[in-house]
DNA sequence: CTGAAAGCGCTTACAG
DNA sequence: CTGAAAGCGCTTACAG
C-alpha cells in the first residue's frame, strides 16, 4: 500500500510536511497554501490514507472504543448497539463488537483483545447481567469501563441507566388504572438489577394505599428466556384465579404471555392486559399492538460515549440515570 | 501502559526474547523453556498484554475486518452481524462495526476509516441492497470485499447468498399446498437482487402447469418498510377478491401483513395464511407463530470470513450459494 | 514555513 | 539459544 513517504516524493516535500498538512491535529502546525495543495493533490492521486495503527502508535490514542454485548440476537442490544455506534462516530471513534453471549471465557478473550488493541474504553451494554467475577474482569483490565445497564454492586464503576424503577411503576399504574386487579409481574432473572429494579417498581405502583385490598400481585419469576415465560404464564392462567394484567420486564417476556394467553383461549387486552419494557422496533406492528416502556437508546449509547471519553481522558464521569417512557397501544386499551 | 521493554527488563532478558516467547508466529524460534518461564511470569506479574498496534504495523496485519450493515434494527441483520463476529473471534480477527444507514455518505467515510485502520478485509450485509454507485466505492478502496447477499450487478465481486429464488418457490409452494389458490407476494423493493429474486421464486411456484388456472397470484410490490406493507396489504384486503395466501419477502412485512389481516377483521390462517422471509428469532414466538424461511445466518457468516480471508491472501474466492430451509409453523396451517 | 531526526512498541533477519 | 539493530508508518519537538 501507498505510505506517507508516497506522497511526500510526489508532492516533493518531507513527510513531515504531509503529516502536517493531512493530519493537523489540536495544534496546526503552519504550512504554505500551495504546499499544502500539492501534498494534497498526491494524496488524492495515489489514494493514500495515514496508516491508523501508526497514527495511534505515536500519538498513543487507538480510537478505538470497545462494546461489549451479551447477545445480538436479543432485539435490545442491537438498538443500544446503534446508538453507541451513533455517538462513536461522532467523535471520531471506531467500535469493535464483542458479542459474549454472557459466558465468562469469552467475556476474559475479549477484554484481553480489547487490552490488546489498546482501545480507549470499553462500554459493555447489558451491566446489570454480569456477575461479581465479571465485574472485576473488567475493572482489573486497567482500561476506562462504562455499563450501560447498572449491576448489582457497582463497586464504583460508571453506568448510564434508566430509572427501571420508576418506569415499572409507571406501567405498573397504567394497569391498575384501566381496571385490572389480579396484576401480575412476569419478571426476568432477578438476579440482574435492572430486573430487580422493575420488580421493585412494580410492587411499589401495587402497594398505592387507596387501592389496597382491592388488589391483588403476583410475581412470576422467569429465567428471562421467553420460554420459560410462556411456561409460566400458562401455568398462571390455567390453574387460576388468572390474572387480569401483565407487566413483563422485557418485550420478549411479554411476547410470550401473549402467546401464552391466546393459547390459553383467552384475549389480549380483553382478558388480560399486557405491557411490556424496551419497545422494541417490531411492538407497534404486533396485534395487538404492544405497550411497552420505550428505553432511550441512543441516548443511552451517547451518554456512555460521552461519559468514556471522559475516562479516557483520565477525568472523573458521573454516573448517568435517565427517564424511560411508557407508550401505550392496543394490549392495555382499555 | 506496560511495554515489551518492562517485562524484559523484569525477566533479565532482550524484548527480542520476550518477542519470541509471548508472540512467537508462524514459524517459532527456540527459547529456553526457563528463560519462556521467567518471561512468562513477568508478563503475568505486569500484565502485559502486547500491543495489536504496534505488532501490526510490523506484520502488516491488522487482525481487524470491517462489517457493513445497512441497519442494526433491522432484526435480520444482527442475526447476520452475529455469525460473522463468531466466525471473526475464532479466526483471531477483531471486527469493526459500521451501521450505514443506507446513506452513501456513511458508507464513504466508513470505507475510508476502514482503509486507514488497514482492514484486512470488508464484509458488507445487506449487499443486495448497494447501488452501482455504492459497489464501486467498495471495489476502488482497494481492500477486499465480500458481499453478504448478492446485487444485482455483482461486477466480480465475491459473495455469499442463499438461493433466495429456490427458498421463495419453496414458501410459495407451501401455500399451493394447504389450498391457497389467490396467493400475493408482498415483495420488498425488487430494485434489491434478493428481493428481485425471492419474486422470481414467487412466480416460477404460481406458474406450475397442473395448476394453472385455479390459481391466482398477484404482487404487492413495498418499499421494505413494514408501514408500507401493511397499507398496501391493506387496501388489497379491502378492495377484493381477497388475497388467501400472502408469502412475504421479509418476516417485517409478514408481521405488517398479519396486522393488516387482523385489522380487517379477517384471521390468519383461516381466511389468509402468511409466509414469510428470515426467521427472526420471534417469529415462533408470534400468535399465530409465523412461518418463514430460515436463512443459514451463522453458517453465511463463516463463509464470509473464509472468503475474505482467502481474499486478504491474496488467492481467488468462489462466492457461495447456500440453501435456505422454509420453517412451517401455524400461520400457514391447513 | 520546512525538514532532519527521534521515537511510539513491536518483529525479525542477521550474527554470534 | 540470545541479543543488537533495522524497520514498520507515522507525529512532533527542535532547529533553522
Amino acid at each position: 500500500v501507498v505510505t506517507i513517504a508516497d506522497v511526500a516524493a510526489r508532492a516533493g516535500v518531507s513527510i513531515a510536511t504531509v503529516s502536517r498538512v493531512l493530519s493537523p491535529g489540536a495544534a496546526p502546525h503552519p504550512v504554505s497554501a500551495d504546499t499544502a495543495e500539492r501534498v494534497r493533490a498526491a494524496a488524492r492521486e495515489l489514494s493514500f490514507v495515514p496508516s491508523a495503527m501508526a497514527q495511534g502508535l505515536v500519538v498513543r490514542r487507538s480510537g478505538l472504543i470497545g462494546l461489549v454485548v451479551p447477545d445480538l440476537l436479543d432485539p435490545y442490544y442491537p438498538s443500544i448497539a446503534s446508538g453507541v455506534e451513533q455517538a462513536a462516530r461522532k467523535s471520531q471513534h471506531a467500535v469493535l463488537i464483542c458479542n459474549t453471549l454472557g459466558t465468562e471465557s469469552r467475556l476474559r478473550d475479549y477484554v484481553r483483545l480489547l487490552r490488546a488493541r489498546r482501545v480507549e474504553a470499553i462500554v459493555v451494554s447489558g451491566g446489570s447481567t454480569l456477575r461479581d467475577r465479571q465485574l472485576r474482569l473488567l475493572e482489573r483490565s486497567d482500561v476506562p469501563v462504562v455499563l450501560i445497564g447498572r449491576p448489582v454492586e457497582d463497586g464504583g464503576l460508571t453506568y448510564v441507566s434508566i430509572d427501571n424503577m420508576a418506569a415499572a411503576r409507571a406501567a405498573t399504574e397504567h394497569l391498575i388504572q384501566i381496571g385490572r386487579t389480579r396484576i401480575a409481574h412476569l419478571s426476568g432473572a432477578t438476579t440482574q438489577r435492572t430486573m430487580h429494579d422493575r420488580a421493585d417498581g412494580f410492587f411499589a405502583a401495587v402497594r398505592i394505599p387507596s387501592i389496597e385490598g382491592r388488589l391483588e400481585a403476583l410475581l412470576l419469576e422467569t429465567s428471562g428466556a421467553p420460554e420459560h415465560g410462556y411456561s409460566v404464564v400458562a401455568e398462571q392462567l390455567a390453574k387460576g384465579p388468572r390474572a387480569d394484567g401483565i407487566f413483563a420486564a422485557t418485550d420478549r417476556l411479554a411476547i410470550a404471555a401473549m402467546a401464552a394467553v391466546h393459547d390459553a383461549g383467552l384475549q389480549v387486552p380483553q382478558d388480560v392486559a399486557v405491557i411490556g419494557f424496551d419497545d422494541i422496533p417490531l411492538a407497534g406492528l404486533l396485534r395487538p399492538s404492544l405497550s411497552s416502556v420505550a428505553q432511550p437508546a441512543v441516548q443511552l449509547g451517547k451518554e456512555a460515549i460521552r461519559l468514556a471519553l471522559q475516562l479516557a481522558a483520565g477525568q472523573r464521569a458521573q454516573s448517568v440515570v435517565l427517564p424511560a417512557r411508557p407508550i401505550f397501544r392496543a394490549s392495555t386499551q382499555p
